[in-house]
DNA sequence: GGTCTTATGCCAACAGGGTTGACCTTAGCC
DNA sequence: GGCTAAGGTCAACCCTGTTGGCATAAGACC
């Protein structure tokens, strides 16, 4: 049993296994992925990995320090692949829609590994590389710090919070996810009026929108309160040059 | 073993267990929330709490489906108690604001069990009970149904999603958390200024707002915008009852 | 090319997990 | 007061993560 995890670039030897594979770091992150897939969330046990990859379970830790130390490398794989999905154009705003969509879809494209993963920080180089893509847009858009900061926070914990929330009904079995969303159907939809006149009032309209996922607005909504108040600080800026004094606008006030 | 759980009210004989405690569905879910207090969110057991109850750990099967049933039921009384700490004043914006909170901080009350529940919708009572009051707070305040149901449906899974999110790092072990927290003032303020420009710029603000919860932001942002589409809405209809004719408001493009 | 070191894969075992089937006891109905 | 079956208990099943000891071959060195 290994006293403590070689890191991925000081191997050399590369052993195969009894079955002829070489391991690697990305090699078993990637299978994991491929049997949190087939498996499901839960299904991503130390032994089953070990014969997805024609090794010994104990092996893994030669790799990683356990299960946990796994969970954040998958993690980290899954923002870098999000962040090699998007390009910065130098429209602030699309710019950061786009890369909260591609964390979002990301996500989702694992939801079993999501729902392990999205409300962990690990720390790791890609998720910092992340961190600071979206600062360096928000500064370059004119923000001052302290207003990028609160920016950045409230865009990235809303993008992780809601990629593990949407993951969580999609990482059900078919069948558990039909049962949910026939719920708006059935539950709901069949409510009496007396007793829950306003669900019953908008049963329809619940059925049609609760099936997906509220991200993208809340999305567009903290890009546009954003954006107002960038274009409000730029409004106290030209004001204050004219009449010389201390101006206090909302967003310097909230940062 | 029981074939099927027989429902809480049809319960007739209360027969004490050996250690004479006498269970009821209520009495486990309490006990529950106890057991996860006390020994974090993945101390919850069969056999732990079974010991908690003075029972023997296959008695719970009597009374939930598995754990899985146990965890939706906790989650179910969590939202309850959200729902009894909050009192409507008529106020729409500060009505949802107060509730979001309440969600929020009732979940957060036991992190442990918010992490395994918060992104369940367990379609129970008192769930419902809550989806009826915000779509209540917010037909009454004027909303038209299509937006209502957009605004309930971006508040009620922003508030989930961020409860689950916030719980998932305050049912971490304090050293954990500390180690978290910590890594703002580590691993993010020691990045240097060349490799990562943006970051070395805001450490500072990133170690102070960082270990706090983005929830109350995103929350004011969504009813703030709320807001502003309603009073949006109101002056459109006052125009469109002077000059006839169709006036499309941003929020009924949207709706 | 031969030798040595040790990284790395494998095996067996441990404690603790959820869940189940069979059994027993007693509460509540008739 | 007797009967029935609800509900508590016991023992066992197979699963999990994890570890200590061992064997083997990869690559460094001469």
């Amino acid at each position: 049993m290994p006293k403590q995890v070689v890191p991925e670039r000081a191997r050399r030897r590369r052993r195969p296994t009894r079955q002829g594979s070489v391991l690697s770091e990305t090699l078993i992150v990637h299978t994991a992925l491929r049997v949190l897939r087939e498996h499901g969330s839960t299904g991503l046990t130390a032994r089953r990995l070990g014969t997805a990859l024609g090794a010994d379970p104990s092996t893994l830790y030669r790799y990683f320090a356990g299960m946990d130390d796994l969970t954040r490398a998958i993690g980290e794989e899954l923002m870098g692949r999000a962040l090699d999905d998007w390009t910065a154009t130098g429209d602030w705003q699309a710019d950061l829609r786009a890369l909260g969509l591609a964390i979002h879809s990301s996500y989702l494209a694992h939801p079993q590994a999501a729902v392990l993963t999205a409300s962990r920080v690990t720390g790791r180089p890609r998720e910092i590389a992340v961190d600071e893509a979206i600062l360096g847009v928000l500064r370059d858009a004119g923000f001052p710090d302290a207003t990028a900061v609160r920016v950045y926070h409230a865009f990235i914990d809303a993008s992780l919070a809601f990629a593990a929330l949407d993951a969580g009904s999609l990482a059900l079995t078919d069948e558990a996810r039909a049962t949910d969303e026939e719920m708006w159907n059935s539950t709901y939809a069949t409510l009496p009026a007396d007793t829950h006149p306003h669900i019953a009032a908008t049963a329809r309209l619940l059925a049609a929108r609760m099936t997906h996922s509220a991200y993208p607005v809340v999305l567009d909504t903290l890009l546009n309160d954003a954006a107002a108040r960038l274009t409000a600080a730029a409004a106290a800026r030209l004001t204050t040059a004219r009449s010389p004094g201390p101006a206090r606008t909302g967003a310097n006030r909230r940062a």
